[in-house]
DNA sequence: TCAAAAGTGTTATCCTTACACCCATGT
DNA sequence: ACATGGGTGTAAGGATAACACTTTTGA
């Protein structure tokens, strides 16, 4: 028995050409305020439009023993911000995607991670020094905000759009193992038999960006498959962002329902309707308020301070606060909840 | 306002010191043999029992512009095995962890991969040559197979020490953000009044990691903290190897639930018996046998051949195949089942 | 005829969903 | 008094968990 396979690679691992790595530590930062999810956005240094980024940093092994210690310090030095919550998403060996580099550029390899906070009127202050934006994240994606009905840009743009793009011979073979453009269409965007499953942000997101609809594929220098050019769904961001946006959301719409993570987004003190109102603006629809209730019940998620609050005009409404133990009895529930 | 945020970032990725950079890209390659789950593993060159490694090869971006496609592509040069269902698990910044370098050496970022295949003559040949084997998952992690009840390592062996660790008043606050070694414990392993959670395979490791009860915590230079020195459990790999293992093993086992990626491991055609003779291999306890056929049968997940198979010895059993296009009528289900 | 494994029918229970209604406050 | 939002009880339906039993083969 020949045991060279270890050689093989331990030898290709030095001499065989490669460029520099760097690591790039990206943070979708998110926050919600009355009902919107916020992420924050670092301006473009040429003030182009569609060109702002998540905040970032390089990895620094000699610095830091892990991402997440190396990510939190950045960030706090940064920004300000409290981060509790953190995970890690995803890492894209891409992420420029098709972009072309100069030969002695270094390639960048993408680890997004995911961070829950609040946002302070002291680390307001650090983020307009700094330029720093909080951003609606469904400005990014506006096709998935279903809270007041089917979005208007799906109806009217976005379904036609694809439709007849499935249609057309050219295209409609775009696909991956088999799946036409037809099948992924409709997987990911609910259409035909299937319902809209809100955690396919990615899934959508990617296929817009194959098809050449979304700012990122024309600056990557793909082919548009449209023949509508000018159709740009959604604010872009720099390299890969928009697309780690996208995986944070379809991450933490996943996640909401089987961890308590909601609770990095409140404050101290909430009424049920608040926590309600944050959950539907994650997952980007509404709740049955009665049975939304009665699983934040029974899963003891809650306890009540003792406290009202009259902010809302009609009868004051309890006030609750997250129960941390729930953490140390049991594996803590989610909020999956039927939707309304 | 002032926006010097980017170019603070931006320099400080050039000028800072900072140790070369590796990408290793790791595969987890899984098989399941007569209700055994199986990973593929690479011998150790000085034959060091516990040195042993994952399929690992470098990232080199110029050659390849994902990572899958660097991972399959080095995967079926070493192996030759057809990888069927590929999924990124994690990327760990601190592969060595605590392990002391020479200054020159690369840092080396490991970039976790699970892969579902099947055993074949054809690829065995070549496996044999190489010296690769089948080693069985649960070598590495023998308290995580329930299927004959509660393992005897853990009644005997890890639940004691633990408790003692856990009593211990030098070790009990051993934990992070206000959970105590008795927490964490008792979440993991699901002592107390909790039930075990197949899923947190992680979670134990990496608990016994910290505990220094695993060889990896001695040769990464943590001081254990048990006074029994001599207790390692399961089989050791190189780097973080196991880690690797251990997050592919709580992936699989979530995953396996919410969509049906078990037919990866299957062959073209089997019973319902091996159906779920290979789920029970992979989540570690056993299934209820009339329940777990419902469920094949309301998801429409598999149709029947026609044929039969008398290899067991009683009535021959029905052969199924599984309904590819089940991916393309709905967001297919997976196989949550009840224990038994 | 018996052992071994395949395969089926049925019920009790719990959880999900949905409906409708009452309560406390400010104006 | 009435508008506004907070808060609750309960019944129908469906999914799940568990029960015991029949069928078909080989030895």
């Amino acid at each position: 028995m020949i045991t060279t396979c270890q050689d093989t690679i331990e030898i290709e691992m030095a001499p065989e050409q490669t460029p520099s790595i760097e690591i790039a530590l990206n943070a979708v930062i998110v926050s919600v305020v009355d009902s919107t999810p916020y992420v924050l956005t670092l301006p473009d240094l040429k003030g182009r439009p569609t060109m702002d980024s998540l905040p970032s940093g390089p990895f620094n092994p000699l610095r830091h023993r892990t991402f997440e210690i190396g990510l939190r310090e950045f960030v706090h030095a940064q920004t300000a911000l409290p981060l509790g919550y953190v995970e890690q998403l995803y890492t894209f060996g891409d992420r420029g995607r098709y972009t072309k580099k100069e030969a002695d550029e270094p390639h960048v390899i993408s680890v997004g991670y995911l961070a829950l906070t609040r946002q302070t009127p002291e680390s307001q202050q650090m983020l307009d020094q700094l330029g720093a934006k909080w951003r609606p994240w469904y400005s990014f994606f506006p096709w998935e905000d279903w809270r007041e009905g089917k979005p208007e840009i799906l109806q009217n743009h976005i379904d036609p759009l694809l439709n007849q793009l499935c249609r057309d011979t050219k295209t409609s073979n775009t696909g991956v193992s088999g799946f036409k453009l037809k099948d992924r269409y409709q997987l990911s965007f609910g259409a035909g038999a299937l319902d809209w499953d809100e955690e396919r942000v990615l899934d959508r997101y990617e296929l817009m960006y194959a098809l050449g609809v979304v700012p990122e594929s024309l600056r990557d220098g793909r082919t548009s498959l449209s023949s509508q050019d000018h159709v740009r769904f959604g604010c872009g961001l720099q390299f890969d962002h928009r697309r780690i946006l996208a995986t944070a959301l379809s991450r933490l719409r996943a996640k909401l329902k089987y961890r308590p993570v909601i609770f990095e987004l409140m404050p101290d003190e909430f009424t049920l309707t608040d926590l309600q109102r944050t959950v539907e603006a994650i997952s980007g629809h509404h709740l049955h308020k009665q049975n939304f209730r009665r699983l934040v019940e029974v899963g003891q998620l809650v306890e009540p301070t003792g406290g009202t609050s009259t902010a809302t005009g009609g009868r004051p409404a309890a006030l609750y606060r997250f129960r941390r133990d729930i953490l140390k009895e049991r594996p803590a529930p989610g909020l999956r909840v039927s939707r309304n």
